[in-house]
DNA sequence: TATTTTCGTGTAATCGATTACATTTAAATG
DNA sequence: CATTTAAATGTAATCGATTACACGAAAATA
């Protein structure tokens, strides 16, 4: 049962200040040589801890951050996660997680607490689509929090983002479906108040119009991001008169799903038909009839945030800076759609 | 710029002290109606927010629990601190990730930062298999912090842990892959200096004895969890003079490697060979060809770890509780391994 | 009216560490 | 030997909130 000792526990066993030890730990020049040894030695052997809230509380720096994502088991977020604790940890900082189940109001309540907690940063992904948090985001780049936007971002002054370049991304892959003489291409969309799945619908009807095919509305399906709604919104494309012969989906669950019914009405693929989808999930690379997806490297995602957090931190100075980084997406081909053996 | 809003600045602008600020925030009944309401308005007014690092500091609780988990962008993982973090949060702690990455010196590091920073609790499964870490777990014992295992575990008093029974998945499995005809049955392990490892290879040893089949070491091969892992180990058994017709493997990982090399060989899955492996990961459903795997609840192992700290924390006397829940493993039978339609 | 309660606030210590400033002691210099 | 200078340590305020105890004023009681 050892109770905690502090540093007036050991200066009083030594006969000194609680002054002197503090010094004689944080190796202050000032200290005697020999004093500090007896210090060190004698703090080891009472086995002392020092309390990192109260020295929090006195800097004015917690050493924690905030990481804001919808939810923590998908392997995007995890490997993002991963990143960004790998990153700072040998920085000294650790990371605090919390979800929002995409709802806007736990995205809020997810900001002020962090923000109670007195976090040296926040690293997020954005939830809200509509405005409702714009002001919360304002605040905390008021209150001299650095506030970093990975992946999911919106535009607000002041605050930094890491990203992929989405429309490059729809664009190149869109392109690979064409190349491989699919002629009629439809596209599984996300919510397009985020600016992921804009991008990734611009880059793909960009493509198709670049390519002199013809881009219609009617081709391109809001669903999920789950194997259900895959099914569902290939059904509808199937209903049509004509039915198009390629699938770009901003989701690989999406795929997967129009993978099965596709299966299950026994298309060929990639003969008759091809899909693609987005995320490079670990299961589209272990797939019997792997599915070809493009990569966000989630992992130097999550460490260029937490660099932009740092940069931002060094800066001491009440100078607002704002960094966008994109990343390069990669596509990667696999067989639902490799017609040619290249 | 705002500048940060104390209770001591709310005091001087309404000429009261603030201890009366606090009792009125905190909704003590001695404070009069009018002013508990001046107060709480005035705050709202100049955006005050607590600094929960002051409180954390005079109360002694931070009301954040540090997890360590091995990794975090693996599906059981994330899982797990899901759960945790769902349970949680309502009560308000907030969760701090920490990774090992399978090296005991950073779980020894992990578990000291986590102290300095005075958690309320840690929750973690274990990575160390020798007893390096052993002193540093009791440490945490004497000091009063709630530690509980989740899933990898060891036996130190006083420390709560909540598992699932691996034996059972082990049994279970090979005696399901035992009903579907299969007569001499391999298993891929982990390290068996694991606890988690070692049950299921018991099971797996039980159900073969139980059945009247024979035992035999050299069936059992150790291996990492990843898919080349399991494809050298299925080469491994494919030189013997008598190969084995089914595998029950710790990894789905593994067994994924099997599989793929079992197809290479042109052996027929489930006809003349069954594959089962163990974690349900997401991929295993996916598959064309699905595979047989034990889930293990990590939602469920979350929340549940969760609440047995919570119980410990109201405790206030210091009497120390040791619990072990153990839940229970479930089998999902899948193509890999089902021959009859049942 | 005198006295006891009750109510609402103020005073000041506390949590544990850091640090500007003051002070003591020893060494260096004239 | 007197005095400047440097080295080592002590004193006390600070970070922001809580709370035991003290205290004055108003209300209740005798």
């Amino acid at each position: 049962m050892s109770e905690k000792i502090t540093i007036y526990d050991i200066a009083k066993r030594l006969n000194i200040t609680a002054a002197t030890v503090s010094r004689a730990l944080n190796n202050n020049p000032k200290i005697k040589e020999s004093t500090r040894k007896l210090v060190i030695e004698t703090a080891a052997a009472m086995n002392y801890k020092q309390n990192r809230l109260a020295l929090a509380l006195q800097s004015g720096r917690s050493n924690n951050i905030g990481v804001i994502v919808p939810r923590i088991d998908s392997n995007f977020f995890a490997s993002v996660i991963r990143g960004i604790e790998e990153e700072l940890h040998p920085h000294g900082f650790q990371v605090i997680i919390c979800q929002t189940h995409e709802d806007p109001k736990r995205e809020n309540e997810n900001l002020h607490t962090l923000l109670d907690a007195q976090v040296d940063g926040i690293l997020m992904s954005v939830t809200d689509v509509s405005n409702e948090n714009d002001a919360a985001f304002r605040n905390i780049v008021n209150n001299n929090v650095p506030l970093i936007f990975f992946d999911r971002k919106k535009d607000i002054s002041g605050v930094s983002s890491v990203t992929i370049d989405d429309f490059k991304g729809g664009y190149e892959t869109t392109k690979h479906l064409i190349n491989q003489g699919c002629k009629s291409i439809a596209h599984f969309s996300g919510d397009q108040s985020l600016e992921i799945f804009k991008n990734r619908f611009l880059g793909y009807k960009q493509a198709l119009l670049d390519s002199g095919l013809t881009f219609d509305e009617k081709y391109v399906i809001q669903s999920k991001s789950s194997v259900d709604a895959g099914k569902e919104a290939l059904n509808i494309l199937m209903q049509y008169d004509t039915p198009p012969d390629a699938i770009f989906s901003s989701s690989d669950f999406a795929a997967l799903g129009a993978i099965q019914e596709l299966k299950a009405r026994e298309i060929n693929i990639p003969a008759d038909f091809c899909v693609a989808g987005f995320s490079n999930e670990p299961f589209t690379k272990f797939m019997e009839l792997s599915i070809t997806s493009v990569d966000q490297s989630p992992l130097e995602m999550g460490k260029m945030s937490a660099r932009v957090f740092l940069e931002q931190m060094e800066k001491t100075d009440k100078i607002m800076i704002e960094k966008k980084v994109v990343l390069k997406p990669e596509l990667h081909i696999r067989k639902s759609s490799a017609r040619t053996t290249s």
